[in-house]
DNA sequence: TTTTTTTACGACACACGTAACAATG
DNA sequence: CATTGTTACGTGTGTCGTAAAAAAA
């Protein structure tokens, strides 16, 4: 699991299907495809049910998302705050 | 900034030098050198002092300890959980 | 001089975009 | 058949460990 990971996984639970999430990321269709695999299997599951129109999460995607908005706010405001940290 | 770079740095940081540090990634000091240079890069200023026998950290350095703490529990948590999920 | 950190470097793995393919509705 | 998701693939970048150099103590 990666960084870059969640930020594709969020872009696509927000968006509702991976090709909208291309817009957000600014890449495309495979990266995206390929980046959630990657996530759903390191964590063991799958994120998301692909037989509807509008992506479904399933119960891991939903505990997930919760947690990886979290975990981006949290970076944010760490680069945020070293940047303001005077030297020394 | 990346997850790994993060573990690089905790590890630095709790050990109190980059040749101890490799133990608890079990990594090499290269690596750990490398890392910890990625991330000051990407944060615009130096986490640490190179100065002294033990490794002093920066107010960079401190500031951002305390979040990567926070973050990393978060993504154990985030894993523990969405193991824990049932699929569906 | 001993210990720690950095740099140089070659090898391998990861992540990208393009394009062809498959599946869904 | 129109749209979305996946697979295949070639290419470039990132990350690794080894080994040599530099810096610190």
């Amino acid at each position: 699991m990666t960084i870059e990971d969640l930020r594709y996984f969020i872009a696509a639970y927000e968006s509702g299907s991976f090709k909208s999430a291309t817009q957000a990321t600014g890449s495309v269709p495979s990266n995206v495809s390929w980046r959630i695999r990657n996530l759903e299997g390191s964590l063991g599951g799958k994120l998301f049910e692909r037989k509807h129109r509008r992506l479904q999460p399933t119960r891991k995607g939903m505990r997930l998302y919760g947690h990886a908005k979290t975990v981006m706010a949290m970076l944010a405001e760490a680069e945020r705050e070293v940047r303001l940290a005077r030297e020394v």
